[in-house]
DNA sequence: CTTCCTTTGAAGACC
DNA sequence: GGTCTTCAAAGGAAG
């Protein structure tokens, strides 16, 4: 079933005429919840009402998002002294503890892997296959010498052998940013799976993707080689070398673009790698059952494209891991899983986008590729049903089921996890599609600016169904709180604007957090994980 | 060492 | 066409 798409959806329009990746909302939501709310407490707390009041005006007010009133100061973000000295003083305070971007000053580049995926110089470490969004917002206003790094260091890749197989070197050319995911062809409304492949909206014909919007994280397939434009282009001959993967190629035939620059695309061999058809099977025609059943095992094996949360969970994991005690990923994607709802529809609308030109570079370079292939690759995982299924006997029949208990990692009061979450996107948080119109991501949204092709999200009374499904199921799962029980209705009407309510919520209890918080930065963590803007905006 | 857990979204399988 | 299943990432926990 097609998943609900990210805000904006059909009346954006065209992509080339959506707005630049840079918006304003963006540009505060990042810089301004994350980086000032290192800072004071009441200073945030004040601003969090006011950026309530503020999203409430605007939800009441305008029907689309141009209607918005644009922001006073759009990038300001932080550019202010107070935000980022907050920052640096946070910083202190957390006693080297807090792993944070890797920009001083620059707490929402999100670049959270460039110690476990990439190494400073952007090239793929070991912990992860890509870092897609890395350069986003480093382009907007970072200093062209914190983007821009040396090039030359070594790549990392023989640090480890956790790397993907196919989808694996990643490493970011330092001047891939200035070519991919540029404002230019970055359209944060553009819906996540209709669209493509994409329409030209001067032809009305599809459009192979521009140069600017191919990622530069896959390597190519033979198939596509052809295919890709010139930003790739200098891959070329390197690839056509070797045969499919790319990644086999000597590093010293191919590591380094003619400029001496290496690409992500190119990892050292010494990294674990499922072996290519070329060495494979020499002979290739005589071949036994099971030498094909061999062969067969020793495709290639690539990868699904990451959809937009997956984009998303990888952006935002460290700076969860850094914010808490947590280490589990299961718990950390709990978290992720609640902010990814409390997202404004334009943050996530990012992800869709950037989803969906993953998806489309995905096809342009495995052309026959298909999510068939990995069917079945993976080892049968126990997960006998769906939550929606365990919906219906969770209480019954959830936990003899499960090889391990259900661990509610996090609980109502959990230290690490949003207000917004725990007060409000909980409700809807099961992974349901419906989840994203009912989830309270955007308080400013209306149903005009945000028409979701997703019929199944549209009808109230299947939404209320479903969250009150999964309210059953969470609180029969995980001891969720009762309030989410008794008021779903509110929440999928839109009375109120979410954001409104989270911040109230959070200004309203805050005793609720001291006893689980374990320390100030946590505390700081909580308001921080907001992600709406909201101390970046000029006080007025 | 392998699988599970946990999340959302995309896509294929199935009815 | 609707529903269900699998797989993407991540890494600690458990078997």
């Amino acid at each position: 079933m097609p998943q609900l798409p990210p805000a904006g959806g059909d009346d954006l329009g065209a992509p080339d005429e959506l707005i630049p990746f840079q918006d304003e909302g963006d540009e505060q939501d990042k810089g301004a919840g994350r980086g000032s709310a290192h800072g004071d407490l009441d200073e945030l707390k004040s601003s969090l009402v006011h950026e309530s009041e503020n999203r409430r005006a605007s939800a009441s007010g305008s029907d689309s998002e141009a209607e918005r009133p644009p922001p006073p100061q759009p990038r300001e973000s932080f550019q202010k002294p107070r935000d980022y000295l907050a920052e640096v003083v946070r910083r202190q305070q957390d006693g080297g503890f807090f792993k944070g971007p890797p920009y001083p000053g620059y707490p929402f580049l999100m670049i959270p892997e460039l110690g476990s995926t990439y190494l400073p110089n952007g090239a793929l470490s070991p912990g992860g296959a890509r870092t897609y969004l890395q350069m986003k917002w480093p382009l907007l206003d970072v200093p062209a010498g914190a983007t821009l790094k040396d090039s030359r260091s070594p790549s990392p890749a023989h640090l480890s052998n956790k790397v993907p197989v196919v989808q694996h070197a990643h490493h970011m050319h330092p001047l891939t940013p200035l070519i991919t995911y540029s404002s230019d062809h970055f359209s944060p409304g553009s819906p996540p799976s209709h669209l493509s492949p994409e329409i030209d909206p001067k032809t009305g014909i599809p459009r192979p993707p521009h140069p600017s919007e191919l990622s530069p994280y896959y390597p190519l397939s033979p198939g596509a080689v052809g295919q890709i434009p010139h930003a790739l282009g200098w891959l070329v001959p390197h690839l056509m070398s070797s045969r499919f993967s790319p990644h086999m190629v000597s590093p010293a035939a191919h590591g380094l673009h003619p400029s001496g620059i290496p690409h992500p695309t190119i990892v050292s061999p010494i990294v674990k790698q499922e072996p290519t058809q070329a060495s494979m099977s020499p002979g290739g025609n005589s071949k036994s059952p099971g030498s094909v059943k061999k062969e067969e095992e020793k495709k290639p094996h690539i990868k699904k494209p990451l959809n937009a949360f997956m984009l998303y969970m990888k952006e935002m994991r460290a700076k969860v891991v850094a914010e808490c005690t947590l280490k589990e990923s299961a718990a950390i994607n709990q978290i992720l899983g609640r902010r990814w709802h409390s997202l404004s529809r334009e943050e996530q609308a990012k992800y869709y986008e950037l989803a969906r030109k993953e998806r489309q570079l995905h096809s342009q370079l495995y052309p026959t590729w298909s999510a068939r292939d990995n069917y079945g690759k993976k080892k049968k995982r126990k997960r006998e049903k769906q939550p929606q299924q365990q919906i219906q006997d969770t209480e019954s029949s959830l936990a003899s089921k499960s090889k391990k208990p259900y661990v509610q990692y996090l609980p109502i009061e959990k230290p690490c996890d949003s207000p917004a979450s725990s007060h409000g996107s909980m409700l809807d948080s099961p992974a349901t599609p419906s989840t994203a119109l009912a989830s309270p991501a955007a308080p400013a949204a209306t149903h005009s600016e945000q028409a979701q092709p997703l019929s199944l999200t549209t009808k109230p009374e299947a939404r209320a169904q479903l969250s009150l499904h999964s309210a059953a199921f969470l609180s029969s799962k995980a001891a969720s709180s009762s309030s989410s029980l008794s008021s779903p209705s509110p929440l999928l009407s839109r009375p109120i604007p979410f954001a409104t309510m989270t911040h109230t919520a959070l200004l309203t209890s805050p005793p609720s957090f001291p006893a689980a918080i374990p320390s100030p930065q946590a505390a700081l963590a909580v308001l921080q994980a907001q992600p709406l803007s909201l101390v970046t905006k000029p006080a007025d």
